[in-house]
DNA sequence: AAATCTTTCCGTACATGTACGATGCAATGT
DNA sequence: ACATTGCATCGTACATGTACGGAAAGATTT
């Protein structure tokens, strides 16, 4: 069965969107984070500015591309940090989930530190949650150190709290650079220590439901 | 003595200053941080756009005298409940501070949720550290659990590990409020307590120095 | 083949932060 | 008294994100 019209127009419009995508990341590369413009990225690709609005809703949209592809290979960086000892498998989420947040504090803030009141494409929070192959990887690795008896409590409350340690931890340090915070790298695998020690003396039951009045 | 040219101008000077900084507080609750622009707060004081520059080195600086107020009113709050027993003092800290970012998240997106790359007023960190109303109390109190044997190691460190969890709560709250986290009152204590609990049976030794080849 | 509809592309326009420099006034020096 | 200097104020200008609506091209229907 050959390609219906449709199909086709989708895929030529998918390949000018990553088209842009890569632009968008050579122009990241090339000149800063703030080097991206929409008239840049345009100009880049031969379009008019208000062109690169077809591919994407706005300049949001541009980045939360650019952080997927991002989350893509952290998971890929976390998965080259195995280890037989569950938690161990842990802390070298939390250690390479910091990494990417100090190294990428613009991906960072505009995945995480900017309301969403619209996910990217049309997406469902929990369906972007899965699809986040680094969430994935935490939960599995929580789920391991669940069975293995080194952690107690229901795994998505273990993976959220660790989620949330995590995020307060790079995200302060993301918005107060100046605070006396010490070294960062120290202050994570302090804070990263400090919640799996926690963790592993208590218990987390799950989450509760939120009130049927909401 | 009377006051010189000088320091009446600059008396002047901070009076104009404070109001600009009343005006893009009712700015931001009337519109939201969003609604804060230059232009909007040269208006509505009088002035011409560019004339708040004499005042303000940037918007960033106008977002940093808003924070210094926040910190005032959430370290009266804060004042306002007291406790005998020192960890549930804390625990007062933690559940007016998460009141605070719940109740104003407009507010508390600006104040804590905005970069600030560099510090207000030519201040040093430490210098504004010691100078956060909010984080004076939240180090005494901590102050007062390690000096009744509730909680061991370095308070300042033991307060900066309560900022990161309740910051990383609130701020998760905030900007993912379509995430299951279930009710956002149980999540936060939860958070606090397991925080809590935590620093019970850890000790937490000083923050390390930034190494000095920054 | 013609008409209609849909999608893609873009020209124009507006609000924003802020850099640069002019203008006028007050303080200071001679 | 006059010149100079410094400073508060602001007019203009530029790059930016993006809303709006038009134009053009292609697909679909009649």
């Amino acid at each position: 069965m050959p390609l219906s019209v449709q199909t086709r127009r989708e895929k030529q419009k998918a390949e000018l969107r990553s088209e842009l995508v890569e632009a968008a990341h050579k122009l990241v590369q090339e000149e800063g984070y703030e080097g991206l413009t929409i008239r840049k990225l345009a100009k880049r690709v031969g379009y008019a500015p208000m062109s690169v609005y077809s591919y994407f809703a706005d300049k949001q949209d541009i980045l939360f591309a650019l952080a997927e592809d991002a989350f893509e290979t952290l998971a890929q960086r976390i998965e080259e940090h195995p280890s037989d000892d569950p938690i161990e498998a842990l802390q070298a989420v939390m250690t390479e989930y910091a990494a990417f947040g100090l190294g990428n504090p613009n991906e960072y803030r505009t995945v995480f530190m900017t309301e969403k009141t619209r996910p990217p494409g049309g997406k469902t929070f929990a369906e972007m949650h899965e699809a986040n192959p680094a969430m994935k990887v935490l939960i599995s690795r929580v789920e391991a150190c669940v069975a293995a008896g080194k952690l107690k409590g229901d795994p998505r409350a273990i993976a959220t709290t660790l989620w949330a340690v995590g995020h307060g931890t790079i995200s302060l340090l993301i918005t107060f650079p100046f605070y006396p915070f010490g070294d960062p790298q120290a202050f994570v695998k302090r804070m990263c220590d400090f919640a799996l020690a926690g963790l592993m003396t208590q218990d987390m039951p799950p989450l509760t439901e939120t009130p049927p009045n909401c």
